[in-house]
DNA sequence: CAAAAAGTCTATTAGAAGACTAGACTTACT
DNA sequence: AGTAAGTCTAGTCTTCTAATAGACTTTTTG
């Protein structure tokens, strides 16, 4: 059940370019790059994945570099997840975007199928809902009151 | 975000052996590797692994076989997957048993831990409330009665 | 126009993880 | 003794991950 590191660097990076917006958001790669501690020749692969699935635009040349293709409150983790990782469903058979069969020989009774379709989806439910625009407000808010806003569990 | 090979088996494998609970529970590796479509000789050394975290119990010899080493209602998901498949947490630095910085400057305001924490709380939330016995009931309603009882997304 | 500063694109690679497979060994029943 | 189970260790083959390298294109600016 884990984030490959392309998947950590590239919302690492949208977060970071999503906390640029407004002032002029256009920001270089290797700045990302030290800022978020990524390997740079790697994070360019990512940004250019990105770019591709029309999450960000970019500018060649002198005082180019990447901004986000949409304001920050219309893009969302599940999206930037899916492009970089796969699908988010546990088990192929229940994802739309990438299905296959199991092998299983009735579905529609199948007790796996059933739990990870659920697990799917409360997967989805966080990452569809939650924007560039809520994280960065959330990290705002931690900046000025202390106190945990995470609850380390499993 | 998804589940091994193993973790299928093993979960699956968990479900057929509590399906014969009651009715003397066991049940020997190749009749399930058979039902279950599952390569004999992985299922062992899985099945093993469960026997070794606590999940199973066996029997050596001829009428031996494994079978649940608690009732299939104290027996979760969650359990299962942790032990086959590692930390449900989708990076580590919001897991518990296998805590690790990710590096970030500071864990309290970091944008990617907060999403992530609340990503792994809610896959814990449905697989530590499922119970094998939850799902062999939900297995023998969905026999009893058709219709969709998942509904694929993403 | 040339140089520098950006992104673009393709290929390669070292290592780890995933998914098995093989085979020898132990225990228990008949 | 023989057979039917589970136990245990090691090995293999393939795919994926996480980079790295290097050549190329576009744009600005001196």
């Amino acid at each position: 059940m884990k984030l490959s590191k392309r998947g950590e660097y590239g919302v690492r990076a949208m977060i970071d370019l999503a906390s640029w917006e407004g002032r002029n958001g256009m920001v270089q790669i290797k700045d990302i790059a030290e800022r978020e501690h990524i390997p740079a020749k790697f994070l360019e692969q990512i940004l250019l994945t990105l770019k591709n699935a029309g999450l960000l635009q970019s500018k060649m040349g002198m005082g180019g570099g990447y901004y986000l293709a949409k304001p920050a409150d219309q893009i969302n983790l599940g999206h930037i997840v899916r492009v970089l990782d796969g699908p988010l469903a546990p088990i192929r058979c229940v994802s739309q975007m990438a299905y296959d069969s199991c092998g299983c020989p009735d579905e529609h009774s199948c007790g796996l199928r059933m739990v990870m379709n659920d697990v799917r989806s409360a997967i989805a439910d966080v990452l569809d809902r939650t924007t560039l625009a809520d994280i960065t407000k959330r990290v705002e808010m931690a900046h000025n009151m202390p106190g945990d806003t995470t609850r380390p569990n499993d």
